[in-house]
DNA sequence: TTTGCTATTATGTACTACAAATATAGTAAG
DNA sequence: CTTACTATATTTGTAGTACATAATAGCAAA
């Protein structure tokens, strides 16, 4: 069968997509809102004259609206129509990240962007860290002797978060809340027990003792095994 | 006025949001995805048929695959009926990404985010660059004596997606091609010539001679200009 | 000033109808 | 056996109508 060459040239070729009047009207009203330069909580004209205006049927409209409404770019509310909402940069991210329905190699790149994240937050952490910082996470560190697996996965993911926390950046916290699913799945992967080099308990005694190059290569060890799980 | 303690209340009561069907719609249907374990290339099932069993109006169905279908979850093609993507994960992505629509701190943690980033990018730089890679950043980064503004911003851009490239990681590669409109939008911000530390041909020569924790530290001199425009 | 009722209005949902595209089958020609 | 053409059936895409539902604004009543 040709099949599979089909389907290579249909990747090198890349498909042919007519757009819909939906997609259309997307665009549009995005360049409606950029134009117009709303503010959150200012109103959009009704569905009836959106479609009236753009020379489509309502249903169209209603598509598209419904698109930014799924991205928590606009809310509607009966009777009042819809308004612009502060849009959640990441709330569009999360609609696709789920760990099956990727594939692997772009399974390894998002762990390997992980790898670079956590290397990189040690910039951060040593500009930023307080004391209370570094006890809350030994605590979290501390806990974590003779425990089930369940909770050694809820404490790694309490550990890390407690990082991402401590450099004070909201949008890098939440972008890790948001691949947490995918590191999730990637440790289910295999059901032997996890052991890196380097330990939660580790990390925290850099933190304490060591410098932000030390800082990175413990994390690199701490993080290595799960990578190489992935093929 | 008691509309602060309005305010304060809603705050603390959170907004009643009636879910639409159609976000039902959409859950269900990503968790049918799920439960039938489709690969990319396998269908669903038509609109008319999911409409029936799951008790709603074929408007309802579509407004919620036209949600998929912008996420490039599915795709569409008549008669066939719908068929499941190679899900993408960063077009969701694009579709908020506007540097317009962003608030200042959000786009300053963004910013923050490809600091880190690119300093990061040594570790995997250092692994897995080529001769051939070096002499073509150099050939970029030489290209941009006595040129006017606007050439300077596209081989800022150039350049800095070739040291992505050279990772190998093409998950790393478009999410850097995702932020560009930030940058591109903070580099206007200000008018006067970026002029930072350590400028590319620097760069190309810590890559050269110089040691990972070397590149780290010009790149972050490199950037913090950039940085320090965000206020 | 607060509460209760009522009319109004925009969204939410359902349904019907038809246009447009295209996979499939079938047939003929080379 | 491959190619070309034709016809048919089927599914998405768009339009339009109708009504349910919820929220607003205004007025009335306490």
């Amino acid at each position: 069968m040709n099949e599979e060459f089909i389907n290579d040239l249909s990747k090198n070729l890349g498909r042919v997509k007519a757009n819909t009047m939906a997609d259309d009207v997307e665009v549009k009203l995005r360049q409606y809102l950029k134009k117009m330069s709303l503010k959150p909580g200012d109103p959009l004209p009704k569905e009836t004259d959106l479609a009236e205006a753009l020379g489509v049927s309502r249903n169209v409209v209603r598509e598209a609206l419904s698109r930014l409404r799924m991205l928590g770019m606009i809310e509607t509310r009966k009777r009042k129509g819809a308004v612009l909402a502060s849009p959640d940069i990441l709330l569009a991210f999360e609609r696709v990240l789920d760990p099956l329905l990727i594939d692997d190699i772009t399974l390894r790149d998002i762990f390997e962007l992980r790898l670079v994240l956590e290397m990189g937050l040690a910039d951060l952490l040593y500009a930023r860290m307080t004391e209370g910082d570094i006890d809350e996470l030994e605590k979290i560190a501390n806990s974590e002797i003779n425990k089930d697996k369940s909770f050694l996965v809820k404490n790694e993911i309490a550990f890390h978060g407690k990082l991402y926390e401590m450099t004070g950046n909201s949008t890098l916290k939440r972008f890790q809340i948001m691949l947490l699913p995918i590191f999730a799945y990637v440790i289910t992967l295999v059901n032997k027990p996890y052991s890196g080099k380097v330990d939660h308990r580790g990390l925290v005694d850099i933190l304490k003792n060591g410098t932000k190059e030390d800082f990175k290569k413990g994390m690199y060890e701490h993080l290595k095994p799960h990578f190489d799980r992935l093929k």
